[in-house]
DNA sequence: ACTATATATGCTCTTGTTGAGCATAATTAT
DNA sequence: ATAATTATGCTCAACAAGAGCATATATAGT
């Protein structure tokens, strides 16, 4: 890095003093999908709350993030970390807050957490007592599509997410904030776009519709949101700290990477038939697709091969089972697998 | 974030006991097109090697990285920001090492850096004499295909990078690495995806082509790259710490949003021709494209409007002017503006 | 055995998008 | 004027994508 004179007028390369106060953690979404249901490992605080696995990041052992993330993954979960990425850093004021006794007091002056999403095909037998697979949807009711539209959005969210937006400072926030919902939930000529969950979550969140907004208003000793209750009744189960945000970036991720990269193999297990197939991307993405477009689809991708078998676990007629095809993947790594999406709500699926 | 005993068995949620010793830097990747080229702020150290501007993260001081961010942006190079994203946090260990003496020796275990990419419609003038903006095809000649492609690859990249390939540690490793440099470098049928800019660098950096390869290794005590030359002759312009790295991903994430969201109009002024923004884009890209379906792409866009005035600057028929529909820009922030890739060079552009 | 039901799979049809190129228009430079 | 240069309109063919019909092969129940 740079160096400058201390007393250089207006260089840019500022000599970075920088204070070392700053502790890091590391969160994980680990995501599988099992029986047609998106799942995220979660921890339960001795409060009951939801909270994200993580660990502390130790600079003098760990090299780097993903090793340390490695480590004690595995030590707590016995899930060994296969596709992994980072997602996010958090570093915002006040996210720490209610862990603030952890750190010892005042060890440091702010703990960031740097978040990473970790894809597994199956969910691994979990070690600690206190940490389960839980379906996402719980946390976000209002991103499951798969069924039409979710009734909470229409009785609940929409309406007070208008009102919320009816009472900016004033008019031009009150248009900004119009434009947001209508990016976030796609009200105009623009559909629900599936990967825009953090967006939406965070509009949520700042018209104090879930648990949090009341929560951290209060600790930060502030008014109570106008709109929402203070249980958030009917948005999800409320997480600790700032981890359903995380959540919502992870899963706003994967859907936008599904899009453009071949990862859904990575949450599958060696052989599975295109309906299974289907339902874990449709368990993602939170809507469903063309059956017979979607088998088209995943055909001519060349992403699966044929193993000759079959299978019959849907009592119907029996399913061809498919395999990853390695080559091809590495090939085409390039593009995801389209997601031939419908626009009206089919009968068929 | 979740508590638990010291002393729980395998909890999940061990408690971090965050050492406070981590420091973290705003590292900044400002972006502008200007002349048709792409560029991005740099400063020189008093060594006289190239480094992104970065800034201390104050956490008394700062409540979010990036206000403490755009404060020192501002303070040191007149820019206001405008579009800012956050784009990777850098944490590996040896990452800081060329720069370990700043920080008063040891103050720290570790210098983390939070990267940022920001756009801005033009280059600010700088105030600090030791920033300049530089194209950064500068750092990266094999990126620019805008007038074919480029003589380094075939004379020197591929050839190198191959042998490296043939120099892994066993079959395995050799075939692995042949599959990265598939992907990244589109060998098979896959073409040249010129968003994977990180992974291309990364390869070149492994296998010793980039002088920064050479001083790394001397710097941890490892012997030198077995390919390549100690100034990473032909391979651009080196930078200080990984801030090459992190120019790469700057590059790679801009040019893969630009596919999915219209934020080349945070990169252009008030008005403009629809050929200097295809030029905008295309600098950006490394590539050209087919004029007329450019156009068609544009219009039918509904991203822009016309003025009703032309432009002759150009010195042919006058070009009609353009502003961004600002209301359309909201109502479609879905999509970008997708490219009309040309699949054989065309003679028109 | 026969029927209802469920899933799997093949195929077609229509529509919209995209890559490419021809042709023409309106300027400036020589 | 003439050439060169940039802008713009328009057409075409190939292909991708959304929908739905039809058929095949199971299981469960009567």
């Amino acid at each position: 890095m740079p160096q400058s004179r201390p007393d250089a007028p207006t260089a840019a390369p500022a000599a970075p003093s920088i204070a070392a106060n700053v502790a890091v953690a590391l969160n994980a979404v680990l995501a599988v999908v099992s029986d047609a249901r998106p799942k995220a490992l979660c921890v339960r605080s001795d409060g009951g709350e939801f909270a994200l696995p993580y660990g502390p990041f130790d600079p003098a052992r760990h090299r780097t993030f993903e090793i340390g993330l490695r480590e004690w993954v595995e030590r707590q979960t016995s899930v060994s970390l296969g596709y992994v990425e980072q997602l996010y850093t958090f570093g915002d004021k006040g996210r720490e807050a209610p862990a603030a006794a952890l750190d010892g007091g005042a060890a440091s002056d702010r703990i960031i957490s740097v978040g990473y999403l970790a894809l597994a095909p199956e969910p691994a037998e979990v070690l600690a007592e206190n940490a389960a697979w839980r379906d996402w949807y719980g946390f976000f009711p209002w991103e499951d599509w798969r069924s039409g539209e979710p009734a909470i959005l229409r009785k609940l969210i929409i309406p007070e997410l208008t009102a919320w937006a009816g009472r900016g400072r004033n008019q031009q926030d009150s248009n900004a904030r119009r434009a947001r919902l209508n990016l976030a939930f796609g009200f105009d000529s623009l559909g629900w776009e599936e990967e825009r969950a953090l967006d939406r979550y965070e509009l949520i969140y700042e018209a104090g519709l879930v648990a949090e907004a009341w929560r951290d208003r209060a600790a930060a000793g502030q008014q109570p949101p106008a709109g929402g209750s203070p249980d958030g009744a009917g948005t999800g189960a409320p997480m600790i700290s700032d981890h359903r945000r995380i959540l919502a970036t992870a899963i706003g991720r994967l859907r936008g990477k599904l899009k453009y990269r071949p990862i859904i193999f990575e949450m599958m297990g060696e052989e599975f038939t295109l309906l299974q197939l289907q339902r874990a991307i449709e368990a993602i993405v939170g809507f469903e697709f063309h059956k017979q477009n979607f088998r088209r689809t995943v055909q001519q991708s060349g992403f699966v091969e044929t193993t000759g078998e079959t299978s019959q676990e849907a009592g119907g007629r029996p399913a061809a089972l498919f395999r990853v095809d390695r080559a091809g993947l590495r090939a085409r790594a390039a593009t995801g697998l389209v997601i031939p999406r419908m626009r009206k709500p089919s009968a068929d699926s």
